[in-house]
DNA sequence: GCATTAACCACAG
DNA sequence: CTGTGGTTAATGC
C-alpha cells in the first residue's frame, strides 16, 4: 500500500486531468494504490462503497450474484473507474470487482471525489460522460444479446474482447468456461460446445485459455445473424 | 408433428 | 475444470 503521486500518474483519468494543482494534492493525500494478483477480490458486493476504485493497470471483471447465480457484467481494461455507478449511486456496492490478471487499483476517498464533482465542473462533466458512455454501451449490449441465440452472443463476446480489451485477434482469456457462461448467460456445457464448433469450422482456434480468431468475417456473420 | 435450441445431468479425463 | 453424450422442455415452421 502506498500513496500515489497523482500529478505524475501516467494513466491519469480524463476527469483528474482537469483538476487544479491544489486539487491534485488533495487527491493524492486521499488515495492509495494497491496491487492485486490474479483472482483477488477488489471490492465485494454488499460492502460499503466508501471509496472510488480506479483501475490503473491490468484487467478486471465486474460481477454480481443474483438469484440464479453469478453474472459477469463486464470486463474492464485499465485505465478505468470500476463501479462508479455503485460508488456514487448507493452506499452499498451492488456488485463485485475481481482482478483477472495482475492489477493496480487506486482507492480514492469517496467524499473527496464527490467534492470534486461539486466544485469542479469540468471534472464532473468528464465523470458524467464516462458514465453515459458505459450506460449506452451496456444498453446496446444487453438489448442485442437478449435477441440473439447463444452462438451469436458468444461470437459477439469474442469479437468484443479482441477489439476492445486486447486489441488483437490472439489473446489469453483468463476466464473459465463457467465464467464465460456467466458472462453470456448460458451454461458451461453450451460454451464448450459452441467453442468447439467454432474451432471445427476453423473460425477460431484455442488451446485452453489461449484464443485466436482465424476468420473474423465469419465470426462477425455469426455474431450478427444471432 | 417434427426440427431446433439449449438446459440439466452424468461421467471421464 | 473441461468435453461429450443422453435426455428433456420450450419454441418455431
Amino acid at each position: 500500500m502506498k500513496h500515489s503521486k497523482c500529478a505524475a500518474c501516467k494513466v491519469i483519468s480524463a476527469a483528474a486531468r482537469s483538476l487544479s494543482r491544489a486539487e491534485l494534492q488533495l487527491l493524492e493525500h486521499n488515495s492509495v494504490s494497491v496491487d492485486f494478483k490474479r483472482g483477488e477480490l477488489i471490492f465485494k458486493q454488499g460492502s460499503f462503497s466508501l471509496n472510488i476504485a480506479y483501475l490503473r493497470s491490468g484487467i478486471a471483471k465486474i460481477h454480481m450474484t443474483g438469484l440464479p447465480g453469478e453474472r459477469i457484467l463486464r470486463i474492464v481494461r485499465a485505465p478505468a473507474y470500476l463501479g462508479l455507478v455503485s460508488a456514487l449511486g448507493d452506499r452499498i456496492n451492488q456488485f463485485s470487482a475481481t482482478a483477472l490478471e495482475e492489477a493496480t487499483v487506486c482507492f480514492i476517498d469517496a467524499s473527496v471525489f464527490k467534492e470534486f464533482i461539486c466544485s469542479n465542473g469540468k471534472f464532473g462533466y468528464e465523470i458524467i460522460e464516462d458514465l453515459c458512455r458505459n450506460e449506452l454501451f451496456d444498453h446496446q449490449r444487453y438489448t442485442l444479446q437478449s435477441q440473439k441465440r447463444v452462438p451469436g452472443v458468444i461470437a459477439e463476446t469474442l469479437l468484443c474482447l479482441a477489439d476492445k480489451i486486447y486489441g488483437r485477434d490472439q489473446f489469453v482469456f483468463p476466464l473459465t468456461r463457467r465464467e464465460l457462461g456467466d458472462m453470456v448467460g448460458t451454461s458451461r456445457e453450451t460454451v464448450s460446445r459452441v467453442l468447439s464448433g467454432l474451432a471445427r469450422d476453423r473460425i477460431i482456434d484455442f488451446a485452453d485459455r489461449e484464443f485466436t480468431i482465424l476468420d473474423k468475417k465469419r465470426l462477425k456473420q455469426i455474431s450478427e445473424k444471432g
